[in-house]
DNA sequence: CGTCGGGTTGAGGGTGATCAAAGTTTGTGG
DNA sequence: CCACAAACTTTGATCACCCTCAACCCGACG
């Protein structure tokens, strides 16, 4: 379907097609498991479903009995404001969990969608309610997971409240930049962004016109290239200087000193 | 402290000052609590402590040991651009816990600050991790209410992103009258918000200026009047189609039918 | 009576929206 | 491999929402 050398597929580069491994990783970025807790993630029967690039994994009023762990591509969260115009709320990348929240919340507040061809693994709720029942160390990093999305979503609205055009869209790509990386994906000054410049402004709250016009405005200053579904950060530290970016509200150190500098873990 | 009668206080009418309480009343409008639930709660020592208004409660990278339940007044989530520009995030009633998340994330992204004179009860988290880890029904339920928070944060980016100023303002007001309605304390068509126009621009993304036109725009078209600390909605139907609001990201019915009308609840 | 925080008003400007059309890339089928 | 369509990107002209700056007002409070 892809090509051979297939960057954009958003795929884990050793090719581990292991949803759980995937998981694993992902919560062990934030915090400590036990090997314990890790045969009894790996205990957790699953399967597997594909979603084609622009489609609905699942929309906004639907009642789940599944969760799905990412295990390719880009997915995202989108909300329909009353006069039809579209707001992404997140973006979800290998590892993730992206509708844990309906383990507790029984309605979808919003929708998920694939951005590009997908792969996701589906977990039914009452195996994973079992487990964190039975152990409660897991119970908290999968909490916990929750909560670091429900932080993301505090920067977004900063992001779209406080920062104009230019500061929005870099401090977003650095995000993913620095998420991918973080999941061995990437480089911060290249990744792959399977996305179009429409979907692009309904994460940043602009047009895509404007969006265009921002892209090109970077562009000319050297800071930034986004071309062919992959982003490319020439000027890393003016980057990150401007864009404003602190990893601080991703929480990826579970025991960081106090006073680590901002961009400590780059 | 305060005149007799203290509509602004919000304070629970009956007076109840039992912090435990209130929390179970907040709780019990999302999901179902046992007794044994109930009495574990009320198990929890707690001590209680007020901030004069404009206080700061929780600073961004801070660790705290305890979570608070608010007793009275008007909290709200705060985070600073890199231009020292503010966004509040959410506001919180009586009966919230706004810093729950620390439970499981070890730092504060975000500042907590008491818009009015607040009282609010601390709990150890210690002491909440033990009860967690008992009663894995309880567990649920704050879990739940992480959850419904990150669910308002997902509103509010879309509130800043994709509608326009006047139907922010709108919007986040008949959230807040909503919310204060449900737990017992004023009326939808008027309710206290002891706020300034600047902090409602911070919450908006707006300037204070802009804010100050809005409320007279709205005010003229007789929609609404915000004075002496007030909020008085007067026609109430259109104003609810205009604020363009859905009471469903607010997830307080544990098992709502399916296609319920979305202002069903009023 | 003076100060201070907050609310109100006015003039002017800029960021980003809107509208419309022309390019360009991507994908598909012949 | 080419022809065509569809989707996406780019460009230009114009507009509006909201910002900025600055001043003034008002009520609360010492």
């Amino acid at each position: 379907m892809t090509s051979p050398s297939r960057p954009l597929a958003l795929e884990d580069p050793a090719l581990t097609n292991d949803p759980i491994e995937l998981l694993v990783r992902r919560l062990r970025l934030t915090c400590e498991l036990s090997d314990a807790d890790v045969r009894a993630l790996h205990s957790l029967p699953f399967h597997i479903k594909d979603f084609p690039a622009r489609t609905t994994i699942s929309r906004e009023r639907d009642r789940l009995s599944h969760s799905c762990v990412v295990v390719s591509g880009l997915i995202c969260r989108a909300k329909m404001a009353g006069d039809g115009r579209r707001q992404l709320l997140s973006f979800h990348i290998l590892g993730d969990i992206p509708d844990l929240q309906t383990l507790h919340l029984n309605v979808m507040d919003h929708d998920l969608i694939a951005l590009s061809d997908a792969r996701v693994a589906l977990i039914a709720h009452d195996d994973l309610r079992r487990l964190t029942r039975e152990q409660p160390d897991l119970a908290a990093a999968l909490w916990r997971e929750t909560l670091i999305d429900a932080s993301v979503f505090r920067e977004w609205i900063v992001n779209v409240g406080r920062r104009d055009a230019r500061q929005r869209m870099m401090h977003l790509l650095f995000e993913v930049g620095f998420r991918l990386k973080a999941m061995g994906l990437g480089e911060l000054g290249s990744f792959p962004m399977p996305i179009t410049q429409s979907d692009l402004a309904d994460a940043l709250g602009l047009t895509p016109v404007h969006v265009n016009r921002v892209l090109q405005n970077l562009r000319h200053e050297g800071l930034l290239d986004f071309k062919r579904a992959t982003v490319t950060i020439n000027n890393f530290a003016r980057f990150a200087e401007l864009s404003d970016f602190d990893p601080l509200y991703l929480h990826q150190s579970s025991a960081a000193p106090d006073d680590a500098p901002p961009m400590g873990a780059v």
